[in-house]
DNA sequence: GTCGGAATTAGACGAAGTCCAATTCTTATT
DNA sequence: AATAAGAATTGGACTTCGTCTAATTCCGAC
């Protein structure tokens, strides 16, 4: 219990680190995404965080992951056209997707070079580069 | 008009010969994405295909939409999560996506290269790779 | 022509996400 | 400790994208 309280306060201060006012619903959610350290969906993080006692409303959940996208506390991944993840590693990388079973796994972007890139259209920089290696069992039908 | 029954009999042996039976609508819709060479979303296909006379229903624009990609005719691309983009481009290529106008644009595959990219785990083999890179205009409120 | 399978359709449905007005919670001030 | 004001949360209605279904229409083979 005293782990937990201790846990809890260190991700407030996570939080106003970011700028970002620590309420319960908010630590709840941080919590979640942070001390599992995997990607997950907005419907996946409303059920962890309500699994015991109802904590936090659908609403709630959407606007605290977009407050935390906002201030660069988590990043979205998009790789799967019906639901958005939400990353907790902000650290640059890569992800490695698997089609069968959906599992998000991280690729760190140190290790990586791309080159022979195009020069960005004039007045234009870049906010990021994606990559998503798409992967799948040698068997699974095609 | 000869022209376009001209056009329109190339889309039909090009259906057949990706083993789709050219219909009406299936030509009308590969009409909309070839003949444009545009990333288009399933409802901009179905504005442009309808423009006229109302030629498919949304059932159909989705059903033909999905046999295209199971057929490799086009592609997905999914950068924004809001909704999905068909690719009538299915040479190798990566994107780079204006997250100001939701601009897509292609970047030829045959002059990048990346490395240091992990083995696969065993048992499981590469199903593509996607890259994107996110542009803004450097004055663009981030 | 007619029979049967393939394709299309309208509209109901489902899931993800947003919006809104009402309530509750914090916090500063006294 | 009361209060007032702003911030956060809430339920639920709503929107949007996409799928499903059962009925109809189309088309090719005979």
């Amino acid at each position: 219990m005293d782990a937990i309280q201790y846990n809890r306060d260190n991700f407030a201060d996570k939080l106003r680190a970011h700028g970002i006012n620590p309420t319960h619903q908010r630590i709840e959610i941080a919590h979640a995404l942070f001390s599992r350290g995997e990607h997950l969906s907005a419907d996946q993080i409303m059920a962890i965080v309500n699994e015991r006692h109802s904590e936090s409303s659908k609403a709630t959940v959407y606007n605290t992951l977009n407050l935390f996208l906002e201030k660069k506390l988590i990043r979205e991944v998009i790789v799967d056209p019906n639901k958005v993840f939400y990353d907790p590693n902000t650290s640059p990388h890569y992800h490695m997707y698997d089609i069968e079973s959906g599992k998000l796994t991280d690729i760190d972007a140190a290790a990586i070079r791309v080159s022979g890139l195009p020069s960005l259209p004039a007045g234009m920089v870049t906010e990021g580069m994606d990559i998503v290696i798409r992967v799948r069992s040698a068997d699974f039908p095609q």
